[in-house]
DNA sequence: CGGACTGTTGAGAAATTTCAATGTTGGTGG
DNA sequence: CCACCAACATTGAAATTTCTCAACAGTCCG
């Protein structure tokens, strides 16, 4: 069933014994549709959720109504760790595909926590790349524009799809609409469309319909500066 | 000596017992210069570093030279606290002005977070609040533009300093050249400057010498749609 | 005094947004 | 099966923002 945990395991060199501690943790499952909220801004939150499959985004929105994805979690991500220490979120987190969700009350993640050295690593590790990847990003806006900016997003998702296994030759899914796309890459999905199209007719990525391909790895990241150091995606001992 | 150990006590509730123990885990203390290098990007890295006083930068260059500040820590910050799991950061960490650090193994943070749930969470608060300034600068950087976005800073900093005292109703310090500013603001220096004239020519923020002063606080968080909960400043309990 | 860094301004070029219109697609009910 | 509607995608053109290039003033320091 839980093939996540088991990638989580993996990737970190976590215990037999961790890992079923994981397992056994109780789990709720619950599936979400495209555009179901799954966590809501301010709202009290109590569990912490585990995406097993699909893709999700968190979303602000500000008085003026506009709204910015801040970033997008895919298969394997935990999405709110740190609403176990805040007790709430101040973003959206939206579905963006159908979504298989795992969720554990807080107070259980705590204990697990305490209890396994290797679990904490665990956490700590996600959070951290989850930063790494928001410096990275704040980068890429500040420093980068038009297509530039959208070829980092997608060698981002190349990588972080490839980890687990759902991107692969043929491409990947990337279930956004344009304007979604336009609210995370920071431009109006006007500019959006017009960049898509530059970037597909220079033949370095197509993506349409929710699917993307990337056509010319190494031309791709050199037009976006893309260095995945960041991504922390070699094993890390403990 | 430590009133930034004691400052996190008392915004975080650390008990008399958990104050105790951070202060006699062994700090070495160390002064820099600004524009000393006090963390270099992708060495490795063996302890962590608390800001005692004064401004550091988080900066990150691509293979293009283009630098991006990625954050700025004031005094009482812990400044790399995922150096601490990944054993290295992806960016340099700067000091913008004279910097008084204190900085324990990693060894010492691990075993004081084993044991301490209330340092623990300290550690995760943190952390939490940094995501949540990333989040929100994220979103100034997708969706304002010009001088919106640098009211937004303005505001941040504002109560991010009024928190530790540096911010008075007589402005505060912010120590950055107009280059620097420009390259945590995510545009050039000469848009910077001109973004900076018409704030001070509407009299809402004015910046000079490495001195801000805010004038009309509420229209200036008008103008950045600034919404201060997400920096958590009220207390929270374990 | 000269040199480096910082701040300021002007003017033209380029990127991006805004507004508006049109095409395309997929689903739903008749 | 078709008509129709609602998202979504695409394009054009003008307005606005931002960048680039270039020049010049101020300050600090050796």
């Amino acid at each position: 069933m839980d093939r996540f945990v088991a990638k989580l395991r993996g990737r970190q060199a976590l215990s037999e014994e961790d890992e079923q501690q994981l397992r056994e943790a109780g789990w709720t499952h619950r599936d979400y549709a495209r555009h179901q909220v799954i966590v809501r801004a301010g709202e009290d939150l109590t569990e912490g959720h585990l995406l097993l499959s699909g893709f999700a985004a968190r979303a602000q929105q500000d008085n003026a109504g506009n709204r910015q994805i801040v970033g997008i979690g895919v298969g394997g991500d935990l999405l709110d760790i740190h609403g176990v220490i805040l007790g709430r979120l101040e973003q959206d987190i939206v579905a963006l595909s159908a979504c298989q969700i795992a969720s554990l009350p807080h107070a259980k993640i705590k204990e697990l926590v305490v209890r396994s050295p290797g679990i904490q690593k665990t956490v700590w590790l996600q959070a951290a790349i989850d930063h790494s990847i928001q410096c990275n990003w704040i980068q890429a806006l500040g420093t980068r524009r038009g297509t530039a900016r959208l070829a980092h997003l997608f060698c981002e998702m190349q990588l972080r799809l490839a980890l687990v296994g759902i991107a692969t030759e043929m491409g990947y899914p990337l279930p956004l609409s344009q304007q979604e796309l336009a609210d995370y890459a920071g431009m109006t999905h006007v500019h959006l469309n017009r960049c898509l199209r530059e970037l597909r007719e220079a033949r370095l990525v197509s993506f349409a319909q929710g699917w993307a391909r990337v056509h010319q790895w190494e031309r791709l990241k050199e037009l976006a500066c893309f260095d995945e150091a960041y991504l922390n995606l070699r094993l890390i001992e403990v």
